[in-house]
Formats: C-alpha cells, sequence, structure tokens
DNA sequence: ACGTACAGAGTACAATGTACAGAGTAGTAG
DNA sequence: CTACTACTCTGTACATTGTACTCTGTACGT
C-alpha cells in the first residue's frame, strides 16, 4: 500500500542509498512478463536483469506478489484514456471494453494476474473513475454503476484468459487446429456418436466450420460484447 | 484422450497387473483437491495417499496436466443434469448457470484450470450436450446457440474464479473486510481524494456500504446474470 | 521355459521463493 | 570527531516442485 502510492513516509533514513529504484523494478519485471510470460518473471531472472543478486529485490519488495501488484497498477496507470464525451452510451462503453482488451494485449500476463481485492493503488483509482465516468449519466443507481462495471471487466479479462490460453495450447501443442483434428480424429471419429449427442455435434461442427477453430476469441469477443451492451440496454430501460 | 474416453485398445499385454485404476489415481487427485485446493494437488502427495511411490503414477498418466484433465471431465461427468423440459428458456438459462456454479462451490478447483481447447471427453460432451438443449428452440442459428452457451460459461467460471480469490484473500490477509479497511484507512483518506476521484469514491462507497465490502460475489453473481439473460433476450427478439 | 514388455521403487536434477547471517556504508547522536 | 544504528546488498541454504532415468522383479505370449 505504502508502495503502492510511493509514500514518502516510508523512506528510510539510515544506511546506504538503494542503488535502484521501485520503478526500476517494477519496469524490468514488466518487461519480462511482457516478453516471455508470466512464469518468466522469476525473482532470479528479474534481479539477473538488474545486476543484482536475488534476495537484494527484497529492500524493495516484501516479495513477490507485491511486486506483481505494482507491476498491475503501474500498467493500469499507463493505459490510454479515451476521451468519449458526448458520445452515445453504446460507445462508450465499448470503449472502455476496448481499453481493457488492449490493456491484456500489450501484457498477457495482466489476464493472469488475480483482480479481486486488487492493488488500490494511483493506478487502479485513475482507470476505475474514468470507467465510472463512461457509465455515467444513464440513470442507473451508484451501486448499480459499479456493478455494471464490475461485470463489463470481468468479461474481457475473463475473454483475455481465453485467449491467452488459446495461444499457449496452440504453441506448446505445436500444432495448428488442423493438426490437432487430425491427430485425433480416429477416435473421436469412433466416439462422438452423432446419435449419443446431437445437438453437440451438429453446434460443434458448425462453430468449428464457421470460425476454422474450436474457439474463437475474435467472435467471442464480439458475441460477448454485443450481448452485455443489450443486458445494459435492458437495465437502463428499466430505469431511465 | 486415449485415457478420457478409457480406450480398450490402449491396454497393455504383457507384464503385472497395475495395482490401482486410472479413477482411483482421479479420485485421489480429486480429493486433495477438494479439501486443500489445486496447489496442494501434487504427485508426490496424490502418490502418498494411494501408497505408492510418486514415479509410479506416470503409468496412469502421462504428467500433471493429463492427471487435471482427467480431473475435469471426470467433474464434469458427475454433474447433476436438471431437468427443464417445458420450463420457460430464463429458467433454463438460469438453471445450466445454477449447475455450473455448483460445480465450481463442490470443486473450487475447477474454476482455476483452463478450459480452453479443454479436455474433450465424455464427462465434457454430456455437458455439453446437456446445456445445448437448455439453449434449444429459442430460434438461434447453431453458431449463436454455441457462442451464447460460451458466454455463459465464461461469465460462470469468471465469477467463480473471483469468488475464490475472495476467499483465499481474506484468508491469506487472516483479516476480514473491516479489519483490512481498519489497517489501511489512515493512508487512504490522506490518498483517496474526492475532488481527484469523485466517481470513484462514491461508487466505491456506495457499494462497499451496499454489499458489506468491496467485492460481494453474490450480488455480481445477481448482477450479472439477470445481464446475460437481459443480453440474451434480445439476441432472441431479433431472431424469433 | 524363456524372452519380452511392463509395473513400480529409488535416486537424481534443475528450478522456485525466500529465510538468514554477514560485510560494508551512511546518516545521526553524543 | 567518534560511535552507534539502521540500512543495502551478498552469499549460502533449504524445502518443494515435476519428472527423467535406472534398476529389479513380474507375468504374458510364444
Amino acid at each position: 500500500m505504502q508502495l503502492l502510492w510511493r509514500d514518502p513516509a516510508a523512506v528510510p533514513r539510515h544506511g546506504p542509498r538503494q542503488g535502484l529504484t521501485i520503478d526500476q523494478v517494477v519496469a524490468a519485471a514488466t518487461a519480462l512478463a511482457d516478453a516471455e510470460g508470466l512464469e518468466a518473471v522469476t525473482m532470479r531472472r528479474v534481479a539477473a536483469g538488474l545486476g543484482v543478486v536475488p534476495t537484494a529485490l527484497y529492500t524493495y519488495v516484501s516479495g513477490k506478489a507485491e511486486l506483481l501488484d505494482l507491476m498491475l497498477d503501474a500498467a493500469y496507470a499507463r493505459m490510454p484514456r479515451t476521451g468519449t464525451y458526448g458520445q452515445p452510451w453504446r460507445q462508450r462503453v465499448a470503449a472502455v471494453a476496448a481499453e481493457n482488451r488492449a490493456l491484456f494485449e500489450t501484457h498477457p500476463w495482466a489476464a493472469a494476474v488475480s483482480t479481486v481485492r486488487p492493488p488500490l493503488g494511483p493506478g487502479l483509482m485513475a482507470k476505475y473513475e474514468h470507467e465510472l465516468s463512461a457509465l455515467d449519466g444513464l440513470g442507473l443507481t451508484d451501486v448499480e454503476l459499479d456493478a455494471a462495471l464490475t461485470h463489463l471487466l470481468t468479461f474481457v479479462q475473463a475473454w483475455a484468459r481465453a485467449a491467452a490460453d488459446t495461444r499457449a495450447a496452440r504453441r506448446e501443442s505445436a500444432m495448428d487446429d488442423g493438426q490437432w483434428w487430425a491427430a485425433h480424429a480416429p477416435l473421436l471419429a469412433r466416439v462422438l456418436d452423432p446419435r449419443a449427442y446431437p445437438l453437440a455435434v451438429r453446434a460443434g461442427t458448425a462453430a468449428g466450420t464457421a470460425h476454422g477453430s474450436a474457439y474463437s476469441p475474435e467472435h467471442a469477443y464480439d458475441f460477448g460484447l454485443r450481448a452485455i451492451l443489450d443486458g445494459l440496454a435492458a437495465l437502463i430501460g428499466r430505469r431511465g
């Protein structure tokens, strides 16, 4: 908490100056996560990137969990915030979703770190304030405002996790969807009886041929965002 | 894949009989995950629970990832499937959501394991077939059917993860929300200026006092499910 | 009966987060 | 100016993880 806000009451008075800054540590860890994923962020590698011994990092952060908090809040703080004042509300809300989607595309690791009881730092506060403003003036109560935003953000994060998992599965199996299907087709043909699973085979085939794979992040995002906007419209209609 | 479907072509012909069955291994791992969470599921502890040396498990599964696949498919297979034939569609869809919510309440670890390119086993197929039937007959195309179900399941899983994170945060900080707030209030009061973050402070306070904490899983579920049903209603209205 | 293919035991290794002890440094109190 | 104290950074150490490898013994097919 004190670190998140860079609380000046927390700077030490005695001893040698620190050779690095918290921001350098956070930046090094973020660069590593961007380049090689969250699992590459080990205390040893972050330290090596800074020319320092692993345990030296513990004078900057209390542990790895706190480092992740700081990374996330810093990423929030850097998010570009589209000005959408005066635009129709569906566009404003879609812009919020797009900003979060862009965050997860720049920093795929951000989707993987937890978000409940999140790092209550300046980055998150600025983000929250900005995103609430996109939903303001629709006649919702304050509680509904918060719930609607949470619902939207939950969707975008879940989508980003699914998209990242898709990429990871593709990479680690070293097959594209066609190869995967070819490898498993014999067993599946024997076992996926259309009489036992009529709807599943029908819908699965339809979705598969429409998207070229079992799961299409692109289509899921478009469908999901539209559904959420329609759901929000119903709430607004009830209130306004 | 062969293991998921218990392919009889995969049973060995020579050598000693296996002292255990795959199902015993999966059951032991599941029991461990239910009781102590996914991080307690180590090959060593699963093996110890079965009275066997860790590396003996590798004659049953090819690695930990496959074990998790088997656990998930088995959990899918055990899910009770509510018969909702003839009920209004909103009730049918809500029942699907409730079944998945119940799954994640019985097996919190299930929310944490990935779901894209999922274990295409008998449990998943039966689940998929059952859940599609709840959405059938609404005038949606097959692709929309699949997308709508995916959207709903993504929501329930994301909610379950958030709920689990909430519980975990509470446990590991060893504070309830009141204590947490009391511990951080001085700094937050200094730093959360209502003039800098007017909407955030207003909506955050409103949500916090309404739910007794920053995030209420219960409220998020009710709000989210309603929003999704409303969004689906709009799609159905457009089609039907 | 015998060789082959398998089950399970034991050992081993690299990687992780971080606790702990020691050496050196810079402010502050006397 | 000196001594103390609080601090930074280093190095070593440990428990824990998944799993590769080797070895011993077993039971089926010929």
